[in-house]
Order: structure tokens, then C-alpha cells, then sequence
DNA sequence: CTGTTAGCGCCTTCAT
DNA sequence: ATGAAGGCGCTAACAG
């Protein structure tokens, strides 16, 4: 049978599809009895209504687009898990559209949006935000994940990953390293570089910027994994700072395969906490950010800035993250 | 400024919005002049087309609708990824909708799908699918995932939870243990109670009914936590074999700090095969779920049957998992 | 309190 | 090849 509209309960119910409608979504202008019938002819019929219809209507969605690049494991799934436990409980839905490939698609996804979306929280920690931004309607709302819309036209939510990556960097020379090999994530990825800032800096600021290398990775574990290899192949650096938890797994992995004591030979660190962290034996030092409520906060400065409340807030906030000093890692 | 609309690229290139709409939509029947002109508008004006208008008047939204229950960390971040990879590559996005609550919100995000997807996976392992599957339009096409139709209105995707289990209990046993304790899903839950059936069958076969016991759990870390922590109160079975890999970890962490060698002293075993299985020291031995598969083929399934291919295939495909030996379990 | 009318933005016959 | 008109399903004035 064809999907029931709300004509068709207006007919049943003999009333105008104007009543039907005030009667179906709680206006108080309608009869009591007029409305009973209709709620039961609803119900009968089993008439849901058409939410796309609906939001052409209203121009009100209740839907917010969320763009992400190909995010690997757990930080997605908390990030997500942050939105869309905050998205319920406004009242929306999250339509996701994850960017793997370059900026092809992206602006495909972004094209997708239009008409369907209230608002967006964007993600896109490499690549030209520049570009990006001006695919935004500069209609809806926006906010950007990890990486600022140049033009300050959106609110910006960033990680304070210098400062967390110096905060890493003077605790491994604090326990006595020196010699420190810093695997880095993707150049041009907006969180990589600041990391590795972070870094050199630190080393700069001890006087050990002889001793500091990079090594560039992928955020990826088997980024680690190389670079575990490198390192083995040579002789051993004091400490290996990663710059993200999973690159640091695939190092530890590599490392165990390797026979290498860790922070026995090697002290090893990373950056993102995210839960596996944990279950690393010895468990892994790091830096830790609520991802999850990073999420929900995105969310909560969209929905308020389509409510209206907009521009009181500052543009930008930073999450600092915190130091977790666990097992790989030799104590002070 | 306001968004543009199709009524402003017609009138700025002087033609009709139908001629407009066929440019715009590549139809043959358009002078190739006036094409160029009303696209050179359209470019200039950054006109976007209104997804919302257009699926209203095709009846496609090019969306498909994803319920899913409370998932923890990477169950949730690969199934979601297997499902965005694919439906991306067919021209989908992904309408998310985590069902944490009770039914209550569960119909509530069923509703708002409606007139918004052209089909949906839904995925709900607990709970009455009779119910569930009440709510779902019968006129879009569903895929459930891990839940079976009672009336078979729709394809399901299972995963062999119960030949999975007396397998790995059969793994078990063949390697010395006697005394096993399950530490089960949460009672209600589909896969939990298969995989317990799975346990206890077994066990029964061989002839081991009386050194088989269960201890519920909730499939989350500290469910995995509280289980080790009663086992530790007493005296050790020689096997524990959590209902998923995340109790799993719970019982390694507690029994790591507990002082118990794992599997010197006990045996321990997952099921899901998720990343971090292989982080653990020692690595866990588990049953590998290709998830990120199960999602890419529910989505395969959804959109062939919005695009008519509906009907031939079979009703429900099983996955079987595959026996991980790791390093957990004692060798043969 | 209720019905009529006019869109929301777009696409598609049906004429021309 | 192009334009006019109707409709997708629903809601919001505007009259009665």
C-alpha cells in the first residue's frame, strides 16, 4: 500500500488538511473532540509524517551535517558518539559524510548538504581550509573541528596541540631522556604540525635541538610500525614521542616484536588517549583529550548558533589536553 | 545575502526554470548555447541545488537511514566505516541514528527517517524486533543487521554467534581447560544469548555440563572488570571466555593487576576480533567478525533493493567468524 | 475553531 | 528547444 499522507488522514477524519496538521502537531486551535478524532485516525492509518516535506516546509531540518576525513578507529567513534549523544538530546540527527578521497568528493558531500542540513560541524585537519570554507554556505551555521576558517566567518573548536606536545616533550626530558625521535603525523595536516612544533620547540628551549629527529608518519599504526623499524635498524634513541596513540601502538607492537624493553630501553609516548591506550602493557603515557566532548561541544555551539544565539561566544575555544603519565614512560 | 535558488539562475540567464532545471540536471533537450549560459549563471552565482526540494519531487533522497544500538568504541567505528566506504562509493550518505534509550527514542529517530531516507539498515540485537520492525515503513526497503524479521519483511545479516562459540569453547577444552566460565552479554541481547548457547552447548558435548558456569555481563570494558573481580574472590577456573573482546580486555587489565598470569594461570578468550584485540600483551585469542564488511554489505543489500533488485536474493546471510589463536590461550 | 490559499524549491509532463 | 502548469507533502497566514 502507498505511504499515507496527511490527506489522506484529513479525508478519513473529514476535516481540512489544515486542521489535520494543527491537530497532529499540538496547536491549540483546534476542538478537542475534532482533534481526538484525527489523533485516531492517525493512529489508525498509521501515518508518519513525511520529514523531508516537512522541513521544505518549515526550512527547518533538524538535521546537521557533520564532515569528517577518514578517521581511524577510536577517535571516530568517540568523536562521534560526543555529537550524537548531544544531537539527540536537541532533537537532531547527524547525516554523516566521511572525505576519504580529495577535495572531489568533498565538495560533492558538502553540495549534498545544502537544503538538508540546519547547520555543520566540519573536520578537516589537512588540506586548504581555505578552500574548504568557501564551499560552506555562508547561510548555515558552521563550526570547525581542528582546524580555523581563515575568514573567522565560523566559530572554531582546536586542540592545544603545541602546548600539549611540550608539555610531553619536557616530561621525557624531565625523566632523563635525550636523544628523542618524534614520529609525526601526515605533513600538512593541521594537528601533525603543531605537535611537531610543539616539539622542536621544547627541544630547542633545553638546548637538545641536536638531539631531536623526526620521522614522518601517517596517524596510522602502521606508521608506527615503521618507524619502529627505522629505529631498531639504527641504534636506539633515549625516547620516541608519537603523535597520535595509534602510531605509538604500532611502535610498541613493533618494538615488543623486537625484543626491545619499553621504558626500559625506550621510553615511548603519544598523544590522544584514546581508550586502547589502556590496555597497552605497560599501559601507554599520553596526552589526553576528551574527544568525545569535543564532539558534543561542537555540536552544542551549532545547534545554538541555529537557535539564534549567535556570535556571543568566543570564535575560537582550545581544549588543553592532559598529561597521562602511565608505564612507558620511566617515572621522575 | 539569500540563498539562491533556480528561479534566480533562470531569470539572470533570461530562460524558464524548467530550461534551467534541464541544464542543470545534464538533459539532452537544451541548446547547447543556453546551457552554457544558464551553467555560467549557475557558476556565478554559487548556486547549490536544495537536496531537500529535489528528493521531495524525485521521491530519492539518496540517503539511507542507520539505526544502531549503544556501540562501544570499535565495534561502532568499523561498521560505521565499512557502511560510509560503500555507500559513498553509490552516491549515499549515511543518516545516523545511536538508539541509547529505550524504544521510546528508538520510534522517535524511526519517525524522523521517514520521507528522509530510501532505505535503512537497522540494527538492534536486543530489545523486541517484533516491535522494531513494526515501526519500519514497509514500503522502504530494510536491511537488519545482527536481528532477524520475524515476518522475514526483510534481508538480515547474522553472524554465526553460537557456531563461533562452541568453537572457541572446543578451542578451550582442547587445550586442557575444564573448569570454563562465560562471561556472558546482557541477557536479552541477541548475540549475547547465542553466543552463551554456543558456550553451553559445547560444554555439554563434552560431557563438561557440570564445570560450566556464567557470569552475565554488559559487553563493555567493566563488565569485563566486575566478572575478573569475582573470579579473583574465589578460586580460578581455567578459562574465561568473554562474550566480546572488549569484556575481554576489562578481565586482562583487572587480572594484570590482580597478579594473575594470563594464560600461565588462566585462559582467556574474546569475540568480535576488534583492533585492539591485538594491542594486549599477551595478544587475545578471539573470533574475527569482519565488520567493516557486515556493514558494506548491508548497504550493498539496501541499495540494490531501492534500485529495484529486490527479491532474488536469500533472506538472511550468516557470517561465520574465524578462530583467532593468539596468544591468550595455551598452544595445542 | 476550521477551511481556503499560497508557497517551500525543484522536476516533469504537456503543449507549443 | 523552450515555457507554462501541476505536484511532491506539509505548514502558515488569512479569512470566515
Amino acid at each position: 500500500m502507498a505511504n499515507v499522507t496527511i490527506r489522506d488522514v484529513a479525508r478519513e477524519a473529514a476535516v481540512s488538511v489544515a486542521s489535520a496538521s494543527r491537530a497532529l502537531n499540538g496547536h491549540k486551535s483546534v476542538h478537542s473532540e475534532t482533534r481526538a478524532r484525527i489523533l485516531e485516525v492517525a493512529e489508525r492509518l498509521a501515518y508518519v509524517p513525511h520529514a523531508g516535506a516537512r522541513s521544505l516546509s518549515l526550512s527547518r531540518a533538524h538535521i546537521i551535517g557533520v564532515v569528517l576525513p577518514a578517521l581511524h578507529g577510536e577517535f571516530f567513534s568517540e568523536i562521534v558518539r560526543g555529537m550524537d549523544g548531544e544531537a539527540v538530546s536537541r532533537g537532531y540527527q547527524l547525516l554523516l559524510a566521511n572525505m576519504h578521497m580529495g577535495s572531489e568528493e568533498t565538495t560533492k558531500a558538502l553540495r549534498m548538504m545544502r537544503g538538508r542540513v540546519d547547520g555543520m560541524v566540519v573536520m578537516a585537519p589537512h588540506g586548504d581550509p581555505q578552500e574548504l570554507a568557501g564551499h560552506l554556505q555562508s547561510n548555515v551555521p558552521a563550526v570547525m573541528l581542528n582546524c580555523s576558517d581563515p575568514r573567522e566567518r565560523f566559530p572554531a573548536l582546536l586542540i592545544e596541540n603545541e602546548t600539549g606536545a611540550r608539555a610531553m616533550t619536557r616530561h621525557l626530558i624531565a625523566t632523563g631522556c635525550r636523544r628523542i625521535v618524534h614520529v609525526s603525523g601526515p605533513r600538512g595536516n593541521i594537528d601533525a604540525d603543531e605537535r611537531t612544533a610543539g616539539f622542536l620547540a621544547a627541544m630547542a628551549e633545553a638546548g637538545l635541538s641536536d638531539q631531536a629527529s623526526v620521522i614522518e608518519g601517517d596517524f596510522l599504526e602502521e606508521g608506527g610500525v615503521k618507524a619502529a623499524h627505522r629505529l631498531m635498524a639504527g641504534d636506539l634513541p633515549d625516547a620516541v614521542f608519537a603523535a597520535n596513540d595509534m602510531m605509538a601502538i604500532g611502535c610498541m607492537l613493533a618494538l615488543r616484536e623486537g625484543g626491545i624493553s619499553v621504558p626500559g630501553e625506550l621510553s615511548l609516548a603519544g598523544f590522544d588517549d584514546i581508550p586502547a591506550a589502556r590496555y597497552l602493557n605497560p599501559a601507554l603515557t599520553t596526552l589526553r583529550v576528551n574527544i568525545a566532548d569535543l564532539g558534543a561541544r561542537a555540536i552544542q555551539l551549532v545547534t545554538r548558533a541555529i537557535d539564534g544565539d549567535d556570535g556571543s561566544g568566543p570564535l575560537s575555544t582550545r581544549f588543553s589536553p592532559d598529561l597521562m603519565i602511565r608505564a612507558t614512560t620511566r617515572p621522575l
